[in-house]
DNA sequence: AAAGATATAAGGCAAATGTCGTATTCTATT
DNA sequence: AATAGAATACGACATTTGCCTTATATCTTT
């Protein structure tokens, strides 16, 4: 069975990156490339024979999320594959929302992306695990997405996300000491620390604020 | 690295199935099993070192939705995999909504069940991509599961409200009473009776249960 | 008018929390 | 090998919180 596929990135070197890692198998083969979502456009109205596109999201002119809204909503039969370097929340979302079939980085492995791009060709969806997360993240806590929140990026260690997940059940210190398998004082340093980078001073404006960031 | 493993099926043939899938790698440890829910929460009551619980949805005495709700409150630094027969909707977004951290399907060969465990430690989700499709479609299109929350009447005083909705600003007693032009006794008051009538013990644990029941 | 719920307020006590400072070990990354 | 960041841990302190009892005033509903 041969897999017709299209790819579309204003990066013309990630493109050849991406060629590169499917040479590898010769049931693939690469229709043609777009720089970006209009072009990509032009070349459907011409020929839409495509089993699936390979799709970056920041791109000049016409963005990924559009164009995937675009493309389903003219050629439901082609799968998209969002294939970016970028992970954050509003653009899984927005993706999601504009019909994509999955969701990979571009860090990916040659066989993991062949392996993905069968996966939505068979009816699944093709998404590596810590944006398979996100996706229950979102749907457990739908975020507002018309709120274009605080964009400054909170970065807390993998230990204090742990911490804050066990404080967001309304656990005492001594109880999550205990959970953790760590003395109390360094329950209650982490949480010194997760309150000064998030810039709060009480248990549930961490929540708060980490819910909201869509960190818990 | 070892890693600490839980299975939760009523059918002991399953689970020794799951067992045997597992024998084939040398750091999954199977820690116990349980026929039931309950049987699980007792164990772990004596012993909650665990990283990872394998878990049916259907069983008898606590099904595996409910029972992942109790073990992520309890102990929400313990991974919980849905690892089940059915792929409905309803079975999905409720094990998603009580905190699971994956969602595979009892078929699944050896490899792919031993990499999503690894994967779930490591912070990502493990799902089949059929299922990820589900959950992509419950995003685009929330279903209204018409949550047969509770339905335990709580009712507030108005007052009560009050006073609920600036603690879940993560406001002070004083700063409310403040607020509210009360004396300080006073908010603490209507919060103590605030927490027996929603059957809770702190601040946090008021305000996610209000939310849930969408007084707030 | 009586009864029952609601709102107001105080005092006290134990436990939990928020904020300091300090210090050792572990682990990536240069 | 050196350094930075993360994780671990203790002690001290003032404040806040959770829980209890008691008490008066107000407002509803029978």
């Amino acid at each position: 069975m041969n897999v017709k596929v299209a790819i579309v990135d204003d990066n013309s070197f990630l493109i050849s990156a991406v060629k590169e890692k499917l040479s590898f198998f010769d049931d693939i083969s690469i229709k043609h490339t777009s720089l970006n979502g209009s072009e990509l456009l032009t070349k459907l109205e011409d020929n839409h024979n495509l089993d699936i596109i390979l799709m970056d999201i920041e791109m000049p002119v016409l963005n990924g999320i559009e164009t995937t809204q675009m493309v389903k909503q003219k050629y439901p039969h082609i799968k998209i594959i969002m294939l970016t370097a970028f992970d954050n929340d509003e653009n899984i979302f927005n993706a999601i929302k504009a019909g994509a079939d999955g969701y990979l980085l571009k860090e990916i492995n040659p066989k993991d992306l062949y392996d993905g791009m069968h996966e939505t060709l068979n009816g699944g969806a093709a998404m590596n695990p810590s944006i398979a997360l996100k996706t229950l993240k979102l749907l457990r806590n739908p975020i507002d997405i018309n709120n274009p929140r605080d964009h400054e990026e909170i970065s807390l260690s993998k230990r204090e996300v742990e911490v804050l997940e066990q404080l967001s059940k309304g656990l005492s210190y001594t109880v999550i000491a205990k959970n953790l398998i760590l003395s109390p004082s360094t329950v209650r340093k982490h949480i010194e620390n997760i309150y000064k980078k998030l810039q709060v001073h009480s248990k549930i404006e961490a929540v708060q604020k980490a819910k909201n960031h869509n960190i818990i």
